[in-house]
DNA sequence: CTAGGATCCTGTCAGC
DNA sequence: TGCTGACAGGATCCTA
């Protein structure tokens, strides 16, 4: 999905838009997409919009919230006096609209909100403001890079001594906001390879694991997102993340900018990872915490 | 409890 | 051209 920057990225173009204004109606194109009653949004005023982790709420009057989330292929265009368009990168964010990809469409008073997805794996859900913390995702998921500690990740990654140290991270009840680019990218600069079991991690390397989440997470935000987060325009412009800042992911059979190997394409915890071979290092998976004089420190 | 794989769904691309 | 399998910026469910 759009993972944590780009959801923030989002948050923020869209407040610009819908804040304060109304809805007037919505239009459900597939029920799997949209859960609640049409007629409890309906009238209210947009309040707010919030983020936990990768998942948006939208603060309606009346008591009433909308959560919505991208989860893969997810995206949010407002489309008003300009389009602002943001989430899954596709080529037709400029397109006529709703398309064949458009699952809810929410009509405001100066402009339509079209909740696009392609794989149907996201969804809008109609819930009470105030029930908004106790659900189960919200509930569960760990805080954010910026807010845990380096003893508060190094302890929970004891708890999955075995597993892959990608794995962990993507676990949004680990540590929040890393998907598949900035999990790669965050692991690439720490000079840790995926790989790696999570309790063979020593507490420096923890430290360079949750410093790298933060600012590779930074780096996008500032850079609006890795797709599309800037208005529409004819040429269709979107987010440079990758093309800017990401040294691993997609980069399979280029040169690492560190060491000049050829950047390889694996397979870990079941999603394709990028990874310089060179950089990162595995050997010391051998026994966990067990010191190996391959595993320089990089700084 | 953890770890790993299957699964939801649609579309695209490589390889025959 | 048409078919097939692999894969995809996420999270959950099932099994061992």
């Amino acid at each position: 999905m759009p993972e944590l920057p780009e959801v923030e990225t989002i948050r923020r173009g869209l407040e610009k838009y819908i804040v304060k204004k109304k809805i007037v109606g919505v239009d459900v194109y597939c029920e799997k997409s949209f859960c609640g009653q049409v007629a409890d949004v309906v009238g209210k005023n947009v309040k707010e919009i919030r983020r936990y982790g990768k998942a948006l709420i939208i603060d309606l009057s009346g008591g009433i919230s909308l959560m919505i989330h991208l989860r893969m292929t997810g995206q949010l265009i407002y489309d008003g006096t300009e389009r602002y368009a943001a989430g899954h990168p596709s080529e037709n964010f400029v397109d006529k609209l709703p398309n064949k990809q458009t699952r809810v469409v929410i009509r405001m008073s100066d402009g339509v909100l079209y909740f696009n997805d392609q794989r149907k794996f996201g969804f809008v859900k109609v819930m009470r403001t105030a029930e908004v913390e106790q659900d189960k995702f919200v509930k569960k998921l760990a805080k954010e890079p910026w807010q845990m500690s380096v003893e508060e990740l190094y302890a929970k990654l004891q708890r999955h001594p075995k597993a892959c140290i990608k794995a962990v991270i993507l676990d949004q009840t680990v540590i929040c906001g890393l998907g598949n680019i900035y999990a790669d990218e965050a692991l690439y600069a720490a000079g840790i390879h995926p790989e790696r079991r999570a309790g063979s991690l020593s507490k420096d390397e923890v430290r360079r694991l949750l410093k790298e989440a933060c600012d590779v997470m930074n780096r996008s935000i500032e850079s609006g997102g890795s797709t599309m987060a800037t208005y529409v325009r004819a040429d269709g412009s979107r987010g440079d993340y990758l093309e800017k800042f990401a040294k691993v992911f997609r980069k399979e059979g280029t040169e690492c900018p560190r060491c000049g190997a050829k950047i390889a394409k694996i397979r870990v915890a079941g999603r394709g990872t990028h990874i310089c071979p060179k950089c990162q290092n595995l050997s010391v998976n051998a026994e966990a915490g067990a010191y190996d004089s391959s595993d320089k420190e990089t700084k």
